[in-house]
DNA sequence: TTTCTTGTGTCATATATTTAGTACAATAAT
DNA sequence: ATTATTGTACTAAATATATGACACAAGAAA
């Protein structure tokens, strides 16, 4: 799994997103330990601070949790890990449709468009 | 029609997304003259600063172009409008397709929930 | 001509982000 | 008991972003 990072916004904020998205596509799974803050950020070729940064965000919404001089684990609260995928879904699904509409598609287009390059990648 | 920024991205960003979302659904017209920056900036309650810097990354992209002392206006290139039009729109399918289907959504189920979202908003 | 408006440039300052380096406490491993 | 690993905290420095306050040149408007 790679990370993919961009220059456009803060990568903490990147980094949040792609261990959420981790998390709730399951690729973690709950209660999985997680490898070192170290290694993570070194595997994102980030400075370890950067992904701590991201880290405590996550346990901020309890996604995460640390035990000291253990390591940490994703949360094994299996509804609060759906309810977490449930809301990035809708938020993708209202920017892509808001987006499109700002630019006259209808929803046939949206469609239309969605199955083309679905195509396109198979 | 309104300004929304966040605080989650640099505004200059946010800023030159919306101006060329307005010149891309027709908002703004092909040869339209624009309002002088210290206006534009009042309305987006921005720096003029930060407003300028936007101007200029899509003047880079020649959607725009300043007469000296005369005003700045919106290019009358109609076929770079339509290229970054469809160059958008593909970004946002992109995005869309790319995020649900890294949750594991196929494509019945975007297809779905766009429409469930669309009544919504009916 | 004089005044106003335009885009543009510069300087300073404040804040946010990112990296680097270091250190510490707690506990697991030896 | 000693060592290694863990999360965590702190300082310093570099860069990016945003605001504020000016100033200037060139053309439009008076």
């Amino acid at each position: 799994m790679e990370w993919e990072l961009q220059s456009d916004r803060p990568i903490y904020t990147q980094l949040v997103e792609e261990l959420k998205r981790r998390i709730i596509s399951g690729y973690y799974r709950p209660g999985e330990k997680l490898l070192p803050v170290r290694e993570l950020a070194q595997e994102a070729k980030v400075n370890p601070n950067t992904m701590q940064k991201a880290l405590a965000e996550l346990e901020r919404q309890n996604l995460v949790f640390a035990v000291r001089t253990t390591g940490r684990y994703i949360t094994e609260d299996a509804e609060l890990i759906a309810e977490t995928k449930k809301e990035f879904a809708s938020f993708h699904v209202q920017t892509y449709y808001r987006e499109m509409h700002a630019l006259g598609y209808g929803k046939e287009n949206m469609i239309e468009l969605l199955s083309e390059y679905e195509e396109e990648c198979r």
